[in-house]
DNA sequence: GTCTATTAGTTGCATATACAATGGTTGGTT
DNA sequence: AACCAACCATTGTATATGCAACTAATAGAC
């Protein structure tokens, strides 16, 4: 069998995955865009992990968002450049920042969540429950296969 | 509901599928590294475009790819700064430009598929096909409802 | 107590991505 | 022929990402 041939019979599920992640962002993007809220699908996956608990540390968002720890550290010079989030420095522990969201970045919860829960129902629309649950049975066993 | 509840219950699969994607590059960029392959998992993609068929435009490998033309542009700038691709200005229209694969382009395509093949392998080990064939429907509804 | 290993975070470098605006080119309309 | 709309590609700007190498601080071994 051509190589070729097999990633077009077989193998278009990644690069479907991918087009899909990508596709997902995009359309958040937009969404937040138009919606006058200045922050990325990004920038959003690590807010909505201090608006469920403040105060962590880059170790810890890194480890909830699978990021580079490099790129929480950059992430979060742009949440920070933007007025969203501070970093404060643990006295005891001077490795350590706790991230902290500001009011500005605290106000934004409940009108990103919207964008999202609309951008998200527009998503699966016409989608059963038992499908989504199954092909995220499918992609949690994948992501275990390529830790 | 609290939407950061709604997150946790159902919208995930956006996340997740976010994580699929990012942890099957970094183990393909991983993996073409260390078989000493100096390409990435985008340029693959677009390589994999032309071995399938030489000397299409950017505007062509636009719209296979899902990617934005400017994000072509700039990935046909590094795969040409190293020498696996060249641009063609077409005689008959000016606007376009053909891209083709040089010999070492070409030469590329086994080991690269290969290796393809072997992150592949690892990725699906376990899942059934029926499995696999249910989460690509899923992800295809999915991006259609959001074109 | 000192030395070493580990941990947290940052910086340098290369790559990837998108949107907006621009430069040329072509083709259809009049 | 002149004009305008549509099209292809590029550039400017901002963001995101990862690996390697680094600094600083803590924890553990002896």
């Amino acid at each position: 069998m051509q190589l070729i041939d097999f990633v077009k019979t077989n193998e278009l599920l990644s690069v479907l995955s991918g087009q899909l992640s990508a596709s997902l962002n995009r359309h958040l993007n937009r969404k937040f865009r138009a919606a006058g809220l200045a922050i990325t699908t990004e920038q959003w996956l690590v807010l909505m992990c201090l608006w469920n608990r403040d105060g962590q540390t880059q170790q810890a968002l890194s480890e909830q968002t699978s990021k580079d720890k490099t790129s929480i550290t950059r992430l979060l010079d742009t949440l920070s450049k933007h007025g969203l989030v501070e970093r404060h420095s643990d006295p005891a522990d001077r490795r350590i920042n706790k991230i902290h969201l500001t009011e500005k970045g605290r106000e934004m919860e409940n009108h990103a969540m919207q964008i999202v829960k609309e951008s998200f129902d527009q998503a699966v629309s016409g989608i059963s429950a038992k499908e989504l649950l199954d092909a995220k049975e499918v992609i949690v066993k994948l992501l275990k296969n390529i830790i």
